[in-house]
RNA sequence: GGUCCAAUAGCUCAGUUGGAUAGAGCAACAGCCUUCUAAGCUGUGGGUCGCAGGUUCGAAUCCUGCUUGGAUCACCA
């Protein structure tokens, strides 16, 4: 990178004009801002202590040095106590020379022999449909993965299916008692939907029969809370599963395939998948026995009633219970089952969970349970903590029916993106099939970029009220300025020569273009380090706005000079390429038409 | 109550390890299609970067306190 380059020589010149040696570390090299004259920026107040000169002459001093022995600047300006250094433009066509035709410029091979990245998302319950905080969880796994590959990793994309449990049994006894054995196919639902109704009608029947015990007198709330049969039953149930119960395992497995199959559909409109998948049902036990080794080598205590604990109070968290005191485990014992499960399976470099800053906790007490238990690579386990979707009126609530839902959020952003279309009216032409793939593109571009161009970190708003926008800084903002592209390269037609650089002038624009355009692989790698798409997002859109001016006042087809003409084509290309490979990353398609 | 996270334009969000006059989009208003796709471009207005201190050449960014909002502190997952 050229920032390098000019780090190490400001170095050299540091030696040789001040005689000093100085860590290279505070030498600061940044972008020019536009309004400047320049293209990179060094900031010269940390080195006026070894200088012992005022910014101005320090600043002299250090330009009139490069400029003299580093061929790439040609010219430097001083304002104030910064350096702005002007690049020569050859820097900038031989870099755009060198890669303009480069598919996969900005992706670094795959790293040979390197440790598997594992990286766990999605990660859904099977008692209700998937919604719009599974949505944002999916697309920053799926999108997070694209970008460690792009990063020379290999990754591993695991899904972890929580099928089991009290919440199942929920849904399973509802149905049993009011299903009337309605079935997907009975009903014409999803299998997923079919569930997610019974799981609410639970909760309905359950509400109601806990109402009518505390106006009986005989529970007060907390009490008919815990003691309602409906719920009995259910825990019932949950025992009869761990028993094995054949009538139990077989509802069990055929509610359970009515929403594999119901989240294969989701998961394939969304574009997302998985290289292999994991069932609580088969993991859940897995971790009894890293705790009771870890019990024999007293890294951790039994109470007298036989229940086993880890003592966290030396790391400033409480007591954390490991299993129960029947010997059963819960949540956090199958995690730390599934984490060494991983760790022996992969032999991984790290462990990623996409799970949401809810779990925060959870994941800092699993840790510490693992370094507890002796099991030193605990430090490859990485959080991907994300924050929550919120509804203008708060948090969404499964029970209080103010989900978003997945599917349906799909569909009505898909009629969106015909309806615009349409109303656009250019792609007459196209049959039916050929449009709703374009719908499809364009929906999921604004569906998937509205989401991800957020801050993983942060919680993030969804306004259902609003549909999602399709101008400005949009997907389908992206994608129409790639399909314009897409336009220009078939009018160009195949016959472009390479340009003659010497003939070549690059003008303004043209510059701040191909300096974004070197920024690409350093993107790449900044997004991978921070886990961060929107670092990616918000790239390929600044690319896009800087391009779309470029469009709009400098002619590219219709220029007379031949090398000029070639050059703004293949530029454009090169553009478009970026586009792709970043909404790639994103799991974004682009239209060639639109 | 303890711990953690957040707070930037009317709304939704950017803002690299502290660097120049804090940026986009939406919404509002005013322009630009006989010219490469107007899902675009140009312009105008819009800010006490939650508040108060501190650190220093320099703070939206780091530290402390406070306010507000959220998460979490289950023998749920």
């Amino acid at each position: 990178m050229i920032e390098n380059i000019l780090n190490k020589k400001i170095c050299l010149a540091l030696n040789d004009i001040y005689n000093i040696n100085v860590n290279p570390d505070i030498i600061l090299v940044q972008q020019t801002r536009v309004e400047f004259e320049g293209d990179y920026t060094v900031v010269v107040f940390p080195l006026l202590r070894y200088s012992k000169k005022n910014p101005e002459d320090t600043a002299n001093d250090i330009g009139e040095y490069l400029t003299k022995n580093l061929k790439e600047v040609k010219s430097f300006n001083v304002i104030k106590g910064f350096l702005n250094l002007v690049i020569d433009d050859n820097f900038w066509i031989d870099f755009f020379n060198l890669n303009f035709n480069n598919d996969n410029f900005g992706i670094k091979p795959q790293e040979k022999s390197s440790k598997p990245v594992v990286v766990e998302y999605s990660s859904p319950n099977t008692n209700k449909p998937l919604h719009l905080g599974h949505i944002r969880n999916n697309l920053l796994g799926y999108s997070v993965a694209e970008i460690l590959k792009a990063n020379g990793k290999n990754v591993v994309k695991v899904n972890l299916v929580n099928n089991r449990g009290i919440h199942i049994c929920k849904s399973i006894l509802a149905w049993k008692k009011w299903g009337n054995n309605e079935t997907p196919e009975s009903t014409g639902m999803k299998g997923d939907h079919l569930v997610g109704k019974y799981y609410v009608l639970f909760e309905t029947k359950y509400k109601e029969e806990v109402k009518k015990m505390v106006s009986e007198g005989i529970f007060n709330e907390e009490e008919a809370k815990k003691n309602a049969p409906l719920l009995l039953e259910a825990q019932e149930m949950l025992r009869k599963w761990e028993a094995k119960d054949k009538e139990v395992i077989d509802l069990w497995t055929m509610m359970n395939d009515w929403v594999y199959k119901g989240f294969d559909v989701t998961y394939n409109r969304l574009g997302i998948d998985f290289d292999k998948i994991y069932y609580e049902s088969d993991t859940y036990l897995l971790g009894k026995e890293l705790v009771n080794t870890g019990l024999k080598n007293n890294f951790l205590f039994q109470k007298p009633d036989g229940s086993v604990w880890a003592d966290l109070k030396d790391k400033g968290l409480d007591e954390k219970l490991l299993l129960r005191k029947d010997g059963t485990s819960v949540y956090i014992t199958q995690d730390l089952g599934t984490a060494k499960l991983r760790y022996t399976e992969y032999n991984p470099e790290k462990l990623i969970y996409v799970v949401g800053n809810e779990q925060n906790y959870h994941f800092d007490v699993l840790k510490l349970i693992l370094e507890k238990l002796g099991e030193n690579w605990f430090q490859i386990i990485h959080h991907l903590s994300y924050g929550m979707v919120e509804l203008p009126h708060g948090k969404m609530k499964s029970r209080e029916g103010t989900v978003v839902d997945a599917d349906d959020l799909m569909d009505e952003m898909f009629s969106t993106a015909r309806k615009t279309t349409e109303e656009l009216g250019k792609i007459k032409d196209f049959s039916e099939e050929k449009a709703n793939e374009l719908y499809n593109i364009v929906s999921l571009g604004a569906l998937k970029y509205f989401i991800l161009k957020v801050d993983p970190k942060k919680n993030m708003m969804f306004n259902p009220e609003e549909s999602i926008d399709f101008n400005g800084n949009t997907g389908p903002f992206i994608q129409y300025t790639y399909a314009r592209i897409q336009s220009i390269l078939k009018k160009a037609g195949n016959s472009n020569n390479i340009p003659d650089y010497d003939g070549i002038k690059i003008n303004k624009k043209e510059k701040e273009l191909l300096k974004l355009l070197y920024q690409f692989p350093e993107v790449i790698t900044q997004a991978g380090k921070d886990y961060s798409p929107a670092t990616i997002a918000n790239y390929v859109f600044t690319l896009v706005k800087n391009y779309n001016k470029y469009y709009q006042e400098v002619p590219i087809l219709k220029v007379d000079d031949n090398n000029t003409k070639n050059f703004r084509v293949l530029l454009s290309e090169f553009i478009a390429n970026v586009i792709k490979t970043s909404m790639k990353l994103l799991g974004i398609e682009v239209p060639v038409r639109m």
